[in-house]
Parts: C-alpha cells; structure tokens; sequence
DNA sequence: CTTGTTTATGAAATCGATTTCGTGAATACT
DNA sequence: AGTATTCACGAAATCGATTTCATAAACAAG
C-alpha cells in the first residue's frame, strides 16, 4: 500500500502542486491551511515518501553502512551496537555488511554503499586491500574502526602492541614463566601488532631463545584457537601459559585446555578481547577488556560530524583497553 | 569518482545513445562493436551504474533485509549467516536490521524496506506487532522466520513445544526428578510455546503440585537467565534441574549455578539453543540444537522463490531440532 | 501612493537509469 | 521480386521527490 502513494496523489487530493506536499514534509514555509490540508491528504492516503526518488534527487540517503568482517564475533556485533545506537539517534538506519574477511566482498559493498548514495560507511577494513583506491570510491565520508587502512581516513583504534604487552605482563606478574602467543593470521593488523606487544615483553624478559617456537598464528576463530592451542601443546617443552590474542581464539583455546585437564590458573591464560558468554569462574582468566562498543559509539560519533560537514582534519582516536588480571596467581610448580 | 560517471557520458564517449549503454549493461542485444565500445568508455571512465536510479525506474533493488531482535545473540548471526550466504550466491546483498524487539523500529525498519524498494524482507517479527498491517505494507515477498506473525505469510519455524518435552525429558531421564523452567518474555511466542512443552511433561510425569512455583519468565538474556537461576535456588524447595529456554539464558543459569557452587551433572541443565562459545564439558548439558543457520537457508531460499515469483499458495516450514541429551547421567542422591 | 522586498506557491527542470515506441535496415518467406 | 518479419538502436517518456525559477500577492519603506 503505502509504496504506492505519490506525492501527486497527495497534491491532488490536498488541492495544491506537488511541490507544496513535498514543502510540508520538509519543513518549507507553507500556509497553515494549506499544510492542514496536506496531512489530512496524507494520512487519508496512507502516504509513505519513496525514498528511493528522494535519494536521487538529493544524492544522499539517511542510511548508513556499517562493514564488518566477522558479525558471528560477540567483539563485533558490539561494536555494531554502539554504532546503531548513535546512528538512530542521530536519525539515521543502520545497514550492516559481512566481508567474512573477503577484500571482493568488502568492495562490492563499499560500491554498494556508493551507488546507493548512504551517507557515510563505518568500516572494518578486511586484511588486504584489494585495491587501495576503493577507499576513495565513496567520495562520502568514510571512518575506519578496528583495523588501519593506510590512507588518510579517520580512525577509531586501540593500541593492539600495548594490549599484547599487558597481557603477558599481568600473566608474568601472576608467576607464570613460558608465555606462548596465539595468534590471528599474519595479515590481519590486529593480530600482528598484538603479537609484536607479546614478544617485546617475550624478548625482554629472555623467556625463551626462540619465541618464534611459541608464536602460532592461525584464523581469528574458535577453531583456530584450538588448532594454534593444540599445538603448542604437542610442542616438546610445552609453555605454562598463553595468550589468546583474540576473545574467540582463547574460546578454543580454553577448550583444549579443558579436554587436556589443563584449566586455569594451572594453566595461565590471557585473552584479548572479553570471552563472550562464558560461564568459567570470571577471575580465573586475565582478561585485556577491549572497548568494542566504545569504539563503535566513537567511530559513529565522528561520522555523523562529517557528514553535517565537519572540516577537521583527519583524526585517528585511540581508546584506551583496560587489563584485569586474574585474581589467583601462578600455583607454585606447575 | 565511480559515483559521478553517469550513463550519458558514457553514451558519448562511446558514440551511442544512452539507452544502448543501459542494454550493454543489461543483456539487451547490442551489436558486438558497439558493445565493445560502450565496455571501453565504461571502463575508461570507471563507470559504476547508480542504483538508486536504477531502482526508482525498476521499483525494486537486489537488497534484501534481515530484520532481527537482537544481533547480539549468536543464535540469530548464526540464522544471519544462513541468509546471506543464500542471498549473496542469488545475487543479493543483505542489509541487517536489529529490532532490539522494539515494535517501533520493527515497523521503521518494515517501512523503509518497502520505501527502498527492497527485493523482500525476512522477519523475526517482534513480540508483539504494535500495527498488524504492517505486515501488509511492504507489498513484496516477505518471510518470516522464528516466530509467527498471525498473518498468511511464508514462515519458517520449529517446534518450541517439542523442544521443550525434549528437553524436560532428556533430563528425566538422566535421573532429575525436580526439573524447573526458565524462559523469556510472556508475550514472546517462542518463549511461551518452550515453557508449554516443559509443563506438559511436568504435568503428566505430576512432577509439581503447582509448576508455576518451577516457572520462570524474564528476558532472552544472560541477565534473565541469571536472575531466573538465583530465583530458583532461593525458594524453598529447589529443583534439581532445570530447562533453560534459549541459549544465552542458559549461559546466565549457569553462571549462577557455578557461583553457588553446582555444576552439571550436580545440577542438570537443559539448554534449548546451542551453548555459544562454550568452555565447558560438551557432554555435561543437554543440548537441543537448534537449526538457526539452516533456518536461515531455508528462509532464504523462500523469498528468493517468491521474488522470482513462485505463486505457491503461503507456506510454513518448520525444521527439526535435534536433542543432545548430557552423557552423565544425574549422580545418585543430589 | 509608488517602489522595493518578502513570501507563498505552482510550473517545470532535475536526479540517472530503464523502457517504450518508432524507424530504417537487414533478413526471411512466398 | 515483393511483402513480412525481425532486429539494432536512438528519441523521448518514465519512475517520484526535490528544487529552481517565475509570479502574484502581501507587506514595508520612502
């Protein structure tokens, strides 16, 4: 029904020019009478503005769009929520994208969100670029969350070399002495740079001669957490404790654990990223709390100011993670 | 860029008329030169067609909309997943609305759908429908998945009274004598149709001189899940087990079971819905496994039928669930 | 009282691709 | 050979709302 009423109908019916119609709904100066008469026309008619002639016509849609690797990840679909919550409020609709990683996904939807005139993209970018040009394709504002692009886009990040350090640090400081890392794969900014903040404290503190030996880098999946947990665990001296550079990651890699007998704190474990749903007892685990939907409300935020015109130049906001180290340390032994 | 190149410089550079471009682009017979010429400018120009244009002329887009409760929850990205991988190979993109089971932005979300001519909606519809005739209002194919709408649409379901026997009995079986219920809101289908199917077997196994006592409704959240479970624990005479009615529910009993201390097989739990990103014993809860993703498929599937235009007269599907049972069975005694 | 300025409003252009319609050319059929 | 049919393709209408432009009325200023 409501799809088929036009602005015409309205017009006729109201007995003024469609202009008139399209004024009232816009907030254009018109009689009182006659606007009076336009909305009984309307409501008579069940009028619904076609959005797609308003889209045209104006080059800019109320949507916008929000591209995420991964929606299965808890980390993400929170950071979806901060950014639907500012979106809404600031009237405009959220339409959420999945590349599940995938450079030819993420384009088709940046074109898409071109072609379809959306106000602006928050995007995640996917690992590499399949073309760095795709960034300016939109010719709308753009603000990348998570991960950098390498262009001058602005950003909403975390410190993924800091968050690595900290958690081998709280893991050292609970008595733990051979913290491996696992990882996401090695294109993956996050994964890298959190694995970088793990060897810088690894090296300091000469834990072991080779860290490589105790770095796995695998999906950014449960079931590469368990593949990159099960090895380490076959490796031939075995480490005391790791950390799980991603929430998901340390899902499987607690659940190795778990099936080898291994629970924490006999086994230390750091994750990054809150463990979604878990039902493990919350201080058994050092967990490295990532502002995930800090960082979407962030990334929106700065994305509504640019599409009412904001001229500042390129920002990059860094939020700050916060480490919560488990509450038992280390057993003696182990 | 891609945005700014329209039809009609293309046609020039080309040397033909507009309406040979848009044939180029759409199939239509065009003479092989003139179709490597208009290939050539496009390219040149790096010409992307606009859609918005595209679907004001049309009345109908290649984006479908996924309208959920609560992208929070794995079990409805998991029925996401399910519909974009079908949406996608069909040439489809989707676009993901969460509800947050809010009847108004349901309706806001239907709206926009049919006033961005979207190919067809899938819809978990909300609790209830602040306006039945909303379901009216988008005059294309609209599915409906999870919950029933009331109103003659494709739906595709599963069997929440089932579940919940298979659910009541599994423990039954395993030994629980005492096995109470908590499920979500009282004006959720779903929630309403599980606890039903618990009180049927409590019934008949006269289990409860009065099941409402063993009752407990409160939201589809790990929250009330946990106050459902603390509920329970205090009043006089506890139960032995219980049926959580959906999975992040579970998650939220079990939090408080093993706060006070109870673990399965101690306590049993039932769990309708898959326990996401589980560290616990695979075998110590029963498990019925819902179906999400393929539910998602299967809705998919559907209104990509019906956009193509299946005249089937309207369908509901309702998939299997598949019930787990925990394999230890209930500790003598307890 | 005239000239200058707002102000409300309708007619018509516009956004960019699609599609109908019509024409001339090419091919098929009797 | 002559008529019928198919075919490629350009001109122009179309989708529905917005917006520019022009106009006439209302109002202010001199």
């Amino acid at each position: 029904m409501g799809c088929v009423t036009t602005i015409y109908e309205v017009a006729e019916r109201a007995g003024v020019s469609p202009a008139t119609v399209s004024r009232v709904f816009n907030g254009s100066p018109v009689s009182a009478e006659k606007t009076r008469h336009v909305r009984k026309a309307a409501a008579d008619l069940n009028f619904v503005p076609n959005r797609t002639a308003r889209t045209l016509r104006r080059k800019n849609s109320e949507m916008i769009a929000l591209i995420l690797p991964d929606i299965e990840n808890p980390y993400f679909t929170s950071m979806a929520r901060g950014v639907e919550d500012v979106a809404q409020a600031a009237g405009y609709s959220l339409v959420l994208c999945n590349t599940d990683d995938d450079p030819g996904k993420e384009s088709q939807y940046l074109d898409i969100a071109a072609s379809e005139h959306m106000a602006g993209v928050v995007l995640a970018p996917v690992a590499r670029h399949a073309d760095e040009q795709l960034l300016e394709l939109p010719g709308r504002p753009l603000i990348s969350v998570d991960r950098t692009t390498g262009l001058p886009v602005d950003a909403v990040m975390m410190d993924n070399f800091a968050a690595g350090k900290d958690a081998v640090t709280a893991l050292y400081q609970g008595g733990y002495r051979r913290i491996a890392c696992i990882t996401g794969p090695d294109d993956v900014e996050t994964a890298v740079e959190r694995a970088r903040g793990w060897k810088s404290v690894v090296d300091r503190r000469q834990m072991f001669a080779d860290p490589g030996a105790f770095t796995r880098f695998s999906t950014f999946r449960v079931d590469g957490g368990r593949t990159a947990m099960a090895s380490l665990l076959e490796s031939p001296s075995p480490p005391d404790a790791v950390v799980a550079a991603n929430n998901v990651m340390s899902i499987g890699a607690l659940q190795v654990l778990a099936e080898a007998g291994m629970r924490p704190p006999h086994f230390g474990v750091a994750t990054i990223g809150d463990l979604p749903f878990t039902t493990i007892s919350p201080k058994s685990v050092t967990v490295v709390h990532l502002p995930a939907r800090h960082m979407g409300v962030t990334a929106a935020q700065l994305l509504i100011e640019r599409i009412q015109g904001d001229p500042q130049p390129v920002r990059t906001v860094v939020l700050r993670h916060e480490t919560r180290p488990a509450a038992y340390p280390h057993p003696a032994g182990a």
